[in-house]
RNA sequence: GUGGGUAUAGCUCAGUUGGUUAGAGCACCGGAUUGUGAUUCCGGGGGUCGGGGGUUCAAGUCCCCUUAUCCACCCCA
């Protein structure tokens, strides 16, 4: 009995057929980086699981279950669950602070999470991402929702929710915090058993609970706008008003809480409204004092991570997959016979040295299986070529989509190509 | 980590209350058409039914285990 193998569980092979829509996206965000003025930045995929820990947080579920991590000698690697830990690192590594400090930075590649693969959920994913590290300007917030906003849309993609809250910072957090606790601890029998842990754990988290029943009783519960201090409180309107002045109507919402650790007051996430359980395709804001926590100066920073795998769902539902085409040559050479097999090679090395890629039948089928070869490839044009062409130095250059068909002498094909 | 569904040709799926050589459509290959493709017609190759064990005279069809996959919870992009 033979063994056969399988991708990893929760990783895919994106196949030559499927790469087109992920060309797009990856194209799209490359363009929208440039547009925005952000450099791309490659740190390794793995990091000491350290990094993670002090960044992503100690408690959280990323780091408490979901790395994929690995011990060498004496030190503990894990591929990364996420993007911004590592650019942070690399940031300050480089020394930009002190050099060049505002740096706007973007990454596009994948992140592993070892997680049960859902809808919208894989161990092996993709993210594009922007970290702009230096400035705590609420300008750069609404400008990187924007950016993110603007991804989508460029994409086609429609129907997307943008939902911004500020955390607040520190201090005003904390006393929030307790604000919940209190209020929450008198009824927190009559809360469901998720939420009794969720109090423990992440109290915050409890606001965001599904449960009619929990929906009920968090009515009342304070408001972290409340509790924001002034300087927090005009950095959150200043963003929203930096959202109009981008033609954006600012839309919050108070139960937006990120699961990481490091979010201090803007935070924003983008929704796919029917898309399942898992609707979040970006989840960005702020972070002022990773920089710091993991050794640098104390730098502010904000950025977001969009997920291509969600992504990639609603622009299928949306239809946006037709009308993509697959990489092919432009080219397919036919011989009439095999005896214009020499012929056929040596037309198609024309062709490419010309700058035109072309492949050709490599089995020596009947003519009429290259025909048919040619025709489904989605390739531009069939280049004939049988003995009467072959004697006269011409062949026939076929428009596979326009179905007609010229005779162009062998030495001009290129031009004729290029030319039409 | 928890719960439920599914696992039959490359793909999408049929397969009666367990019973002879496991089917269809699409795809693939070839032919009808001795110089022309994505329409039509004909033919062909390809599965031992995810893997292992059990019940039975007999299992794709029942039971157990296992693996994978999907959906949901948790959490999150």
């Amino acid at each position: 009995m033979k063994k056969s193998y399988q991708a990893p569980r929760g990783m895919r092979d994106v196949l030559p057929e499927n790469m087109p829509a992920w060309q797009r996206l990856e194209e799209t965000a490359r363009h929208l980086a440039r547009l925005f003025g952000f450099s791309e930045i490659r740190p390794p995929l793995m990091e000491e699981t350290d990094l993670f820990t002090r960044s992503v947080g100690e408690v959280t579920d990323i780091v408490e279950k979901e790395m994929f991590s690995l011990q060498k000698g004496k030190t503990s690697l894990s591929l990364r669950p996420e993007g911004t830990a590592g650019v942070v690192r690399a940031y300050v590594q480089a020394g930009y602070a002190k050099r060049d400090p505002l740096q706007r930075l973007y990454y596009c590649g994948p992140m592993f999470r070892y997680e049960r693969p859902q809808k919208g959920r894989e161990r092996m994913f993709t993210q594009f991402g922007v970290e702009c590290i230096g400035s705590s300007d609420p300008r750069l917030d609404a400008e990187v929702m924007d950016m993110a906003a603007t991804f989508f849309e460029e994409l086609g993609l429609t129907g997307l929710e943008v939902r911004m809250n500020s955390m607040g910072d520190g201090e005003d957090r904390d006393r929030y915090r307790d604000a919940v606790s209190d209020f929450l601890s008198p009824k927190l029998d009559d809360f469901c058993d998720l939420c009794q842990s969720r109090f423990e754990k992440n109290v915050l988290r409890v606001l965001d609970c599904k449960n009619p029943n929990c929906g009920e009783l968090i009515v009342g519960a304070p408001v972290l706008i409340d509790f924001l201090g002034d300087e927090n409180r005009a950095h959150f309107e200043a963003v929203q008003e930096g959202l109009r002045d981008l033609g954006r109507e600012p839309c919050v919402d108070t139960s937006i809480v990120r699961g990481l650790d490091y979010y201090t007051r803007t935070v924003f996430e983008i929704h796919a409204p029917d898309l399942g359980a898992r609707s979040a395709l970006c989840g960005g804001g702020r972070y002022d004092h990773l920089v710091r926590d993991l050794g640098g100066p104390d730098v502010p920073a904000v950025g977001f991570a969009i997920g291509f795998t969600g992504t990639l769902i609603v622009f299928e539902q949306l239809g946006l997959l037709e009308g993509l085409e697959r990489e092919t040559a432009d080219v397919y050479v036919i011989g009439f016979s095999a005896e214009q097999k020499a012929a056929v090679l040596q037309v198609a090395n024309d062709l490419r040295k010309g700058g035109i890629s072309a492949i050709y039948d490599v089995d020596e089928r009947s003519f009429k299986a290259q025909m048919k070869a040619a025709g489904k490839g989605d390739h531009r044009y069939a280049v004939i070529l049988g003995e009467d062409e072959l004697a006269r130095g011409v062949v026939q250059l076929k428009d596979l989509g326009a179905k007609s068909q010229e005779e162009v002498p062998r030495d001009g094909l290129v031009e004729a190509i290029l030319r039409g």
